[in-house]
Parts: structure tokens; sequence; C-alpha cells
DNA sequence: AAAGAGATGGTCT
DNA sequence: GACCATCTCTTTT
């Protein structure tokens, strides 16, 4: 279980997105420890007509435009936090949004904060991990490659079994077309 | 099993 | 004032 090298996610999010898939997303938010693997995952870059940053930097994506491999967490209809994994250099304003995970440790905490939900609900959805992780505003640009840091992202050397599946983005207007969300084959 | 609608607030025009 | 990178509950087949 290592930390992820902040430059395998230099790249293009569309190329780094799929090499997410199935890393370990870790929360020590509270103090207790939580894990889920990346299932499922969408990019979004700065020539994309549904990208946040898609119109330049502002306040809200100013991570974005960050560094790789930091967390970019937005409020998404007024209700749910997203998280997204900052990719591309610095300056360079993508990332790829994680849309779903697989419980992997801390599960019965993730049924509290989930409100009791069946398992296969606790973190299927953006913003339903985010609250099974206690992931919030507050952890907008947290440094996902640093030990210190209370969300982590990890590689325990899981392989894939089969062939990554890919398909449209969900949720967007724009630019629906793009096949830029990928998935574990297990889903 | 599928479809519809309300909640709710920040961000940008 | 319009537009959301969503979720949940309710209503209808």
């Amino acid at each position: 279980m290592r930390p992820v090298a902040r430059s395998s996610l230099a790249g293009d999010a569309v190329d780094v997105a799929p090499g997410l898939l199935g890393l370990v997303l870790e929360s020590r938010v509270g103090g207790a420890v939580v894990r889920g693997r990346v299932a499922e995952v969408e990019a979004y870059r700065e020539d994309d007509p549904a990208s946040h940053t898609f119109r330049g930097e502002t306040p809200r994506n100013r991570t974005m435009f960050g560094m790789p491999g930091h967390l970019y967490v937005y409020l998404s209809y007024g209700v749910h936090r997203c998280a997204n994994v900052v990719t591309g250099s610095q300056g360079n304003g993508a990332a790829v949004l994680l849309r779903a995970l697989l419980p992997v440790a801390g599960i019965e905490l993730m049924r509290e904060r989930r409100d009791g939900r069946p398992d296969r609900e606790l973190t299927n959805g953006p913003g339903k991990l985010c609250r099974a992780l206690a992931i919030g505003s507050d952890h907008d640009g947290v440094d996902l490659c640093s030990s210190s840091s209370t969300l982590r992202l990890l590689d325990d050397g899981y392989e894939i079994d089969g062939e990554v599946r890919t398909g449209p983005r969900i949720g967007i207007s724009r630019a629906v077309d793009r096949p830029w969300r990928f998935r574990l084959p297990s889903d």
C-alpha cells in the first residue's frame, strides 16, 4: 500500500483517468480510516465545454489549475460535494471526477454516514462517496500524494481482471458525446 | 421497474 | 436570474 506518485497524474486527463481505476482512496477525516477502491471516473479537460475550466480560471476552479495529485471539491446542485483528482501540469485546468468506489475498509462507518443504506448504495455515486468518506469543501486543495494528508490516493497492487469499460459522461448537457467515462469490468 | 420532481446554494452572466 | 459533473422520495406502470 504505497502513495500514488504525483508524476503518474501529470498527463492528459483522458489518459490518466482509466489508470485511476483500481486505486484506493483513503479518508482519515475525523480520525477513523475509511477506504474505497476507485470503480468509476470521468475525465474533464480545459478544452472541454463540459468542464468547469472551459471558460478560464475563477475562484471556484482554481484548484483544477494547480498541481496534479490535489483534490478538487465542489458543491453540486447546491446539495452534494463531488471530488476530483487534479491531473495535467500546473496551469492546465483538468481533473478526473470520482464517480464510484467499492468499499474496502471502514464499512461500518460508511453505513452510519450513509444513514443505514444498503451496502451497494454506500459509494455508488459522486455525492454518495463524498458523504461516506466525509469529504467536504474544506478538503478542496488537499494533496492526495502526501503521506500526511487526511485524504490520500494509494496503490495496493490491485490488478484489473478484464477490460476497462468506457462510455459517455453522465449528467452533463454539453460535449455529451465524448466517451470519457471509465469503469471497472465488475459493475 | 421506470419515470418525475423537489431540494438547495454557489457560481457566473 | 439561469444553470447546474446529484440524490432521494413519490408516483405510476
